[in-house]
DNA sequence: GTCTATATAGGGATAGAC
DNA sequence: GTCTATCCCTATATAGAC
């Protein structure tokens, strides 16, 4: 049963080409070194992927693609509740982030390398941004949250989930005892960005 | 006058490392495009620094160096208020991010590449973010913002400082029409993140 | 499909003339 | 101090046997 086999080893590439242009990135990845955590050598790597550019191409599409929390429960109806939205946004990257915390860095450093390429990837998500800045100017017009351009809730939202991820090395250094701590902390995040969040934009009556 | 060439041509390379390091980063980067970018040659530019590896360090020393803002105006006395210590700081990166709007995807990305030199860097730059923690925290005892870890409100006025700089190929993608207008944007958030903290932590009497 | 061996190019670094 | 020419290693990619 070779198709079996042929599975297996595309998978354990994939896995190990994963592993290594996460951590070092496209230009300091090896295929050398995605061989070995392979498994196998570099003629087989080639053997599977022509090269190492449509290696990459395949593990960046993938990671883009995971790259997006699941917020379309919220945003299918269209008028959705602002909170609902600010809870499923923030725990969806926590979900993601607490997976993968490497992501985020990964995208950001590799879309900065080649930016041309970016319209074409996010077309390929099928993302919808129009329908969550509906959301979140239905509530400024229903007087729900303060006056504010959409974009700058959303902006916020995004930075405050993902930022710490980005800023794990620098942020655990200067401000906890260890890495471990600082993984408690974002833990926790998941509750006190929404909380900080909600207390900047609801309105009291 | 020998010496007066000298400081130029070395001016010239540091210039161009420096543009072409923020833009590539280590890996991506190539001794040849730093070279023509000089205005010299590969041979010249060994001359001068012995290896790619030392000219990187000086430069990304440099960059380190620059990448926090001054608010030591603020936590001198010790006992300063919350407003102007958080003013001090948002106002401070976004001076230098208007300026070096690459800094942050830099310094996090070589940083990522090797984690080991953080704590010798943070040394280097003398800061002292206890101080920042005791302000912060003196304003929680005081009674006049929310109780929260302080900690927790540093990480968030860095993340939103910071973050819309390394995300800004993506964000203004989706959500703007061009990356001018997102430099607009950008502009005004040295107000907008003020108050948006503000809002979420200063209690109302 | 998987391996060993090898071709080929690119990039960091040095030698040596001026 | 600056250049041209070149060395040498490393990394991608291919050829060809099994």
């Amino acid at each position: 049963m070779k198709n079996k086999k042929d599975q297996d080893t595309e998978q354990q590439i994939l896995q190990a080409a994963n592993r290594v242009f996460q951590k070092k990135g496209y230009e300091g990845a090896r295929m050398q070194e995605i061989a070995n955590e392979a498994g196998i050598n570099k003629a087989l790597l080639h053997y599977y992927f022509r090269s190492k550019e449509k290696l990459f191409d395949r593990i960046f599409r993938e990671a883009f693609s995971n790259f997006w929390p699941s917020i379309e429960k919220v945003t299918k109806g269209g008028n959705a509740e602002i909170k609902e939205l600010i809870e499923a946004a923030v725990n969806g990257y926590m979900d993601i982030l607490e997976d993968k915390p490497f992501l985020p860095a990964f995208i950001v450093g590799e879309i900065n390398r080649s930016p041309e390429r970016i319209k074409d990837l996010l077309l390929s998500t099928g993302l919808q941004p129009e329908k969550v800045l509906k959301i979140v100017q239905d509530a400024i017009d229903a007087g729900e949250i303060v006056e504010m351009d959409p974009r700058e809730l959303i902006v916020n939202i995004v930075s405050l989930s993902i930022f710490p991820f980005i800023g794990r090395p620098l942020l655990s250094s200067m401000f906890w005892e260890s890495t471990e701590e600082f993984d408690l902390f974002l833990k926790d995040r998941r509750k006190t960005v929404y909380e900080f969040i909600c207390r900047s934009i609801m309105k009291r009556t």
